[in-house]
RNA sequence: GCGGUUGUAGCUCAGUUGGUUAGAGUGCCGGCCUGUCACGCCGGAGGUCGCGGGUUCGAGCCCCGUCAACCGCGCCA
């Protein structure tokens, strides 16, 4: 017999009746009545029913055992009674009289209970994560990463891509964000950098030939985290392809990723259409570059109905340039004590208010309600209602100002009143496509010109385009929204190196200063660079998506805290004096 | 760095207008129990009410400060 066990806690049926068997395992729970007890032994697996009474020999030792502690079991499988069968579990039809035991490995009173759904402190389940990932939940949800993951690489794999590594320490690879640095020993003074992602070598093995390369990257970007954003690190499913244009990319990785959420999604309906919508009329219609398009709900541009209107604020507010109103169509929203809600719900946000109308029947049929129909009167009242398609029971809110100030807010809100008149689909996945984003963003205080996004996208209109006003210039950039997560991002890339260093210039930065940053790109272009493209989906977000959790922390297996501490393991910690003085470096004391 | 929320038993939470000895469920320990599967019954231990200060005859509750966790903003594909 084996050291450990013959079986699984998972696989024993009524035809092992009879059989001696040997398992291994946690116990789960305890059920002792005195004369006889019971413990559901549990291992990766499931659970099995494990039977003792004073006529086993080890009784006193298995009365003495505890939940959590880790024991070898020997015992002989009984059929239960008819009325004994539980049918919850795939063991139900049997038991294991036990006949033999050995402690593995006691535990100590517990700071979690693996047993049940109790929800605990975070803080909690990140210091005692060995704990809390055997919680049933977590399991699943890690098995469900790994399969999304082979998945991924299967699907990749068997349309002609090939997987790829590429180096942790390395030369910084920017994206925008803030490098982790890694000192060198060999070079005191110098450092490498992990990569934000692998752009620049996939560029490379592009230049190099392999024409299709994938692979599941690590990512490290030293930023505060969000509930969807793990920080210091994170997975992408990294992709890149030569003499592609965006179309090419985008029925490329379509049906690998809409094949994976069929796969796991649980039942829920995968949209085929992916829209493409352009950067600009999202933040129009959705007031966000990641639209939830499970929620129907579409903004407009309703200037026209309020300029020179009795409604002062908006009319006053209209005069200045750059400014805007702009409506959210709330279908079903028609009650003042709704509207009343989502005006508080702005100001909560930082707003000075959202002003709306709503529709309700009145005397002589249709009647327009809410301080704003006052204020501008029928006929431009119901030229609105026209333009929104409203009618009885509707309401419509409105934003005014510079888009970029009242945007988020609206995207908020937005989903706010899809949720609230229940508008937004569940058991969906809604993805479209965002495209045309602007290669070059001003700073709104300086007004200095910078990249918006990756620098490597070729911009739309190549070198004649850098020559016009650079906040005009649209980049071959894209991101793949889904239910409002960004899950993919990505680009054709400027394989010319004359456009590229243009791009750069226009960014204020000198071809000097590109060499010496992006040398070895720089160079590699110089002999024979061919078109290319691809994009990065973000695997954690998708299983994110996939388990149905709102926090990325669930489906990551020893995820950072908060602080981008790891309580557990004690990092960050201080290094030994040696350890510094090898690599030459001095501690700072931080003032506060 | 900024804002919001939260902080009471190992855990989840209640605690009224500021008023006697701070409670419940769960977990833990002990006892009883031969058919449970969230077993049941009885008993017990377990509290610096995050921390510090203040107001008050009296503070878990009010005020000020501070710390921590999470969520968000900034930041970040």
């Amino acid at each position: 017999m084996h050291a450990y066990r013959s079986h699984t806690c998972a696989e024993l049926t009524k035809s092992n009746v009879g059989e001696t068997v040997r398992l291994s395992g946690w116990v789960h729970r305890i059920r002792d009545h005195g004369g006889v007890l019971f413990i559901d032994l549990r291992d990766h697996y499931g659970v099995t029913q494990v039977l003792c009474d004073p006529d086993s020999p080890v009784f006193e030792q298995v009365e003495a055992v505890r939940s959590e502690w880790c024991i070898r079991i020997d015992g002989k499988i009984k059929a239960r009674d008819e009325a004994l069968i539980n049918a919850k579990i795939p063991t139900g039809e049997i038991e294991v009289f036990i006949q033999d035991m050995e402690v593995l490995g006691q535990a100590r009173e517990l700071p979690l209970i693996v047993f049940g759904d109790q929800e605990y402190p975070e803080e909690t389940r990140l210091r005692y994560r060995y704990l809390d990932l055997r919680r049933e939940h977590m399991q699943r949800n890690m098995a469900l990463r790994s399969d999304v993951v082979a998945s991924f690489r299967r699907r990749m794999w068997d349309i002609g891509f090939r997987e790829y590594q590429t180096p942790i320490i390395t030369a910084s690879s920017p994206e925008g964000a803030r490098d982790f640095l890694v000192p060198s020993r060999l070079h005191p003074g110098k450092f490498y950098a992990l990569p934000q992602a692998p752009q620049l070598f996939k560029q490379l093995i592009m230049v190099s030939g392999f024409d299709k390369y994938f692979q599941i990257a690590p990512c490290f970007r030293d930023e505060d985290p969000r509930a969807d954003r793990s920080p210091t690190d994170f997975y992408q499913l990294d992709m890149e392809m030569s003499f592609v244009e965006q179309q090419d990319v985008f029925d490329t990785i379509q049906p690998v990723i809409d094949g994976v959420f069929e796969e796991f999604g649980g039942g829920h309906t995968v949209d085929k259409h992916w829209p493409q919508i352009s950067y600009a009329d999202a933040a129009l219609w959705y007031g966000t570059d990641k639209p939830d398009l499970r929620n129907p709900i579409k903004m407009q541009d309703v200037s026209d109905h309020f300029r020179g209107s009795g409604f002062a604020i908006f009319a006053k507010l209209l005069e200045q340039p750059g400014t805007q109103v702009r409506a959210i169509p709330a279908p079903g929203g028609g009650s003042r004590k709704f509207c009343d809600r989502m005006n508080k719900f702005a100001q909560e946000q930082g707003l000075p208010g959202m002003g709306y109308i709503f529709w309700r029947e009145g005397e002589d049929g249709l009647e327009a309600a809410g301080p704003l129909a006052k204020n501008i009167g029928p006929e431009r009242t119901e030229a609105i209602r026209q333009q929104l398609g409203l009618g009885k029971g509707d309401a419509a809110f409105f934003l005014g100002g510079k888009p970029a100030d009242f945007e988020p807010v609206a995207a908020r809100a937005r989903n706010v009143i899809g949720e609230e008149l229940d508008l937004t689909e569940k058991n969906r996945f809604a993805f479209c496509w965002v495209v045309d984003f602007p290669m070059y963003e001003a700073d709104p205080e300086t007004g200095q010109v910078d990249f918006s996004h990756n620098p490597f996208s070729m911009p739309q209109g190549g070198l004649a385009a850098l020559e016009g006003d650079p906040l005009d210039v649209l980049g071959y950039q894209y991101d793949l929204s889904c239910n409002g997560y960004e899950i993919v991002s990505g680009a054709i890339r400027n394989h010319k190196l004359e456009v590229m260093i243009r791009a750069f210039e226009v960014a204020g930065y000198d071809a000097e200063e590109v060499h010496r940053r992006f040398g070895g790109l720089v160079n590699a272009f110089q002999y024979g660079a061919p078109p290319h493209g691809g994009c990065a989906a973000g695997i954690d977000r998708i299983v994110m998506l996939l388990a149905d959790e709102a926090n990325i922390r669930e489906v990551i297996m020893f995820p950072m805290n908060q602080r981008a501490e790891d309580l557990m393991m004690n990092a960050p910690s201080e290094p030994r004096a040696d350890q510094l003085m090898e690599l030459g470096l001095r501690v700072i004391p931080q003032e506060d």
